[in-house]
DNA sequence: TACGTGTATATTGAATGCCAAATGCTGCTC
DNA sequence: GAGCAGCATTTGGCATTCAATATACACGTA
């Protein structure tokens, strides 16, 4: 383990990342340089280039004198993120499956073990963050496609808050933990198409749940 | 028409894309702060700040204290990105091709007449990098799936300087324009299926002529 | 009252100058 | 030739200042 070198930048940009995906920065919250960078400790240079990198990850809006806001997402772009979830996703596993080892399955199993565990202590950061994402990228981790691996990563992260807030207000999705043993079960046995078929559900109807908590939303 | 106003990082971050897309800055070569700076007469923060947003964009490697290098794209990547590219973009035609109007169709054609005239009088500038994307944006343009346009987008611009290489030292795709009134013709016929399908054969085709030529360069 | 206009203020964009930190290279020592 | 020290280059970052822009608000006019 090399000591990890990281610029002020990162740093900064890992803080409000963090800020805005737990929820401490709401949709549409402005963000201010001064006030940041006041609040870290250093320079709105950083500043300024930590929220143009979170503009290319899609989680801030940039606009030129007026500063960056926090994305507001709407069930629309909901819809087409975890279209392209799905597509993506669905892309990787296809090519992923066949090289998976037993090994690989195996620790997808304790991943996914650990997030049931997780789940049933009520602990919906750690699940639905780190574990979630693990387990998923567990499966893809054969597919050599580190472009596409990255799009996947980053809209995770960019769906996250709301899937977040989803358990949070609607107490979690219900089918989930089934769905997880379904589609480790189906890379087990292979089955490319069923497996992509089934996972391209799984995400899917995830986008099903938060869409509707989402039109509730904006109706207020 | 409104007045575009484009702050000095949006132009510095133009003229180093354009730079890196026509070649005269070739893969691989270090993009030195301060050279750009004087050379554009501005400072270093707004370069500092394109060369992150170009980094964004694919075109460009950062790596803290060592600088930037115009990104050199490996077989591999090539690959991916194509791969990339078919999938959305049929995905894109799918949700598109049923809402074009006769009025887009008519527009899509024209636009591939000057594409054709283009490619005839060997302007390779301009038939591959706008007409060609103006081309496949008319036909993607009912989608209604903005982020998946950008993607697209993206994706195009970073393999646009292949594309051009390419045909400079090819002397072209010999298909590529049947190819284009086929899909055209498919898209008048509103058949989804067969428009996507010879959709990502005509960009897997394209991958596996530049594949080649880029392979051989690698061997070099 | 309603509307457009002008001004004030807050905020961002950018320049300059400076220093610190990191990297890579050179050349020395052994 | 291998390894280490030190130097030069380059980037990362800060402080300060000014310019450009957007927003809000006050004002006068119809």
């Amino acid at each position: 383990m090399s000591i990890e070198h990281k610029t002020r930048t990162q740093l900064v940009a890992e803080a409000i990342r963090e800020k805005i995906l737990s929820g401490e920065i709401k949709a549409g919250d402005p963000l201010r340089q001064a006030a940041l960078a006041e609040e870290l400790n250093v320079s709105r240079i950083p500043v300024r280039e930590a929220l143009l990198q979170l503009e290319a990850e899609g989680l801030v809006n940039f606009e030129a004198h007026k500063g960056a806001t926090a994305t507001q997402l709407s069930a629309d772009q909901i819809d087409e993120i975890f279209d392209l979830r799905a597509l993506l996703e669905a892309e990787l596993l296809s090519h992923s499956i066949q090289k998976l080892t037993p090994r690989d399955l195996l620790e997808a199993e304790a991943i996914l073990y650990d997030l049931e565990e997780a789940v049933e202590r009520g602990d919906t950061q750690l699940a639905t963050g780190k574990l979630n994402a693990e387990f998923h990228g567990k499966l893809y981790c054969k597919a050599e496609r580190p472009q596409t691996a990255e799009l996947v990563d980053m809209y995770s992260k960019n769906s996250e808050r709301y899937v977040r807030m989803h358990i949070l207000l609607a107490g979690g999705f219900a089918t989930a933990p089934e769905e997880h043993r379904t589609l480790l079960d189906l890379c087990k046995q292979k089955d490319i198409d069923a497996a992509c078929t089934f996972l391209k559900k799984h995400i899917l109807s995830a986008k099903e749940d938060i869409k509707e908590l989402l039109i509730k939303m904006e109706q207020e």
